[in-house]
DNA sequence: TTGAAGTATTAGTGGAGTCGAAAAAAATTA
DNA sequence: TAATTTTTTTCGACTCCACTAATACTTCAA
């Protein structure tokens, strides 16, 4: 279980991450001024995160998360903008009130809350603020292969059977509950780049068919 | 302002004295055996709490409250019933779950929030458990396990937050609200036979004495 | 290619919160 | 009262998370 302060750690790498457009890692500093602390604390906290597989950290490179530590963060995230539907719509509150408490909100842990927190708020697709607000209902999976380059995925299933792709999938690490990154698309040969934490993979068309994700972010 | 854990050490100081009946210093053996930690850390905490002012604590004599730290524990208190209610009326769950996901949400903190929440709810009086949200009059409640052969009663509060105690209670229809008659005792093994409509109940001694009910007339 | 300038890391420190072990005080029992 | 048991406190050590200051690494420009 990470901390508060090692989830608000992966929620401001998701964060920064996103606004360099995933296409580097995170630098040191950008997580201090985001975070409010010294190069030094982030220094240290990283090679904690790193420790624990929620990052991969080489020094003097930056940061960027791993499939684990993505999915923490987009779950965090999603969390975060239920809370805020919640203050705004249930509370009445302004929603430039709403983010500081729902910062803290967000921390609070059980399997089926998020669920049923929206269920209750009729699952809304946006938050207060505009920002997308993913379910976990199948509606919103798509195939790998229908995914615009760049996006962040989460791979929820695999449509197939054949227990020799079923291995050749394995072998790459295409697991449900794994995520990474369609970094880019070639049309000419049918070939998909992904990013499943630092490793590259190459997919043809067919498999990019057979793998069912859920998007983690804005594509 | 006070830590999370800060905080659970004033509201198991605060439930402790209460236990006791509010005549005597809290201990540290018992602080500890209540916070899941050691005698050792009880003791260092609470030198750290009573630098702060929120606690008089004078070695190996135990501990009280001061105004402020009672002031802070009420309220971490209310706002922890009032999250219950929200969490069995808004979201569905069942009263055995609630009280491990409000001990996370009562930490939250804004100015204005209990009083939104308390407004959204209907400003309730009891959480499921029939604990009151506001004031501490325990009018004229007394356990069953303290009441006499015949008597017919009105449960008004559970005292247990055991999740295994409360499927248990839930089972055998022993909720806040229900009424019932105490047929009979036996002082030989401990056993309360109760009728709760037309159905027989048999308790042992530990269920009667978490059970806080309200003595009505005999029929 | 080399010398700033800028950025990142290590080293040392401190408070919060935790522990186990040992010592001290209080309570109980003989 | 004295001895024994129980409870509480102190002590030393550890992790997490933060800081400042000093050092190391990168980058960029002359």
């Amino acid at each position: 279980m990470a901390s508060i302060t090692e989830q608000n750690y992966l929620k401001a790498i998701y964060k920064l991450g996103h606004m360099y457009g995933n296409t580097e890692a995170v630098s040191t500093g950008d997580l201090a001024q985001e975070l409010g602390t010294t190069a030094a604390t982030v220094t240290d906290t990283l090679q904690r995160l790193s420790r624990k597989r929620w990052v991969e950290y080489a020094r003097y490179k930056g940061v960027v998360l791993t499939g684990e530590g993505l999915g923490m963060a987009a779950e965090l995230v999603g969390l975060h903008r239920l809370w805020e539907v919640f203050l705004v719509e249930k509370l009445g509150y302004a929603w430039h009130e709403v983010h500081a408490i729902a910062e803290q909100l967000e921390h609070v842990y059980h399997a089926e809350l998020a669920e049923r927190l929206g269920n209750y708020l009729g699952n809304p697709t946006h938050d207060p603020h505009g920002d997308p607000i993913f379910g976990k209902g199948d509606e919103s999976l798509c195939k790998l292969s229908e995914m615009e380059e760049g996006s962040g995925f989460l791979i929820s299933r695999v449509d197939d059977q054949d227990p020799e792709w079923l291995v050749f999938a394995a072998e790459q690490g295409l697991l449900p509950g794994v995520s990474g990154r369609l970094m880019r698309l070639r049309p000419i040969d049918g070939v998909f780049e992904l990013l499943l934490g630092r490793k590259q993979v190459f997919l043809g068309t067919n498999s990019a068919d057979k793998l069912m994700v859920k998007a983690l972010d804005r594509a």
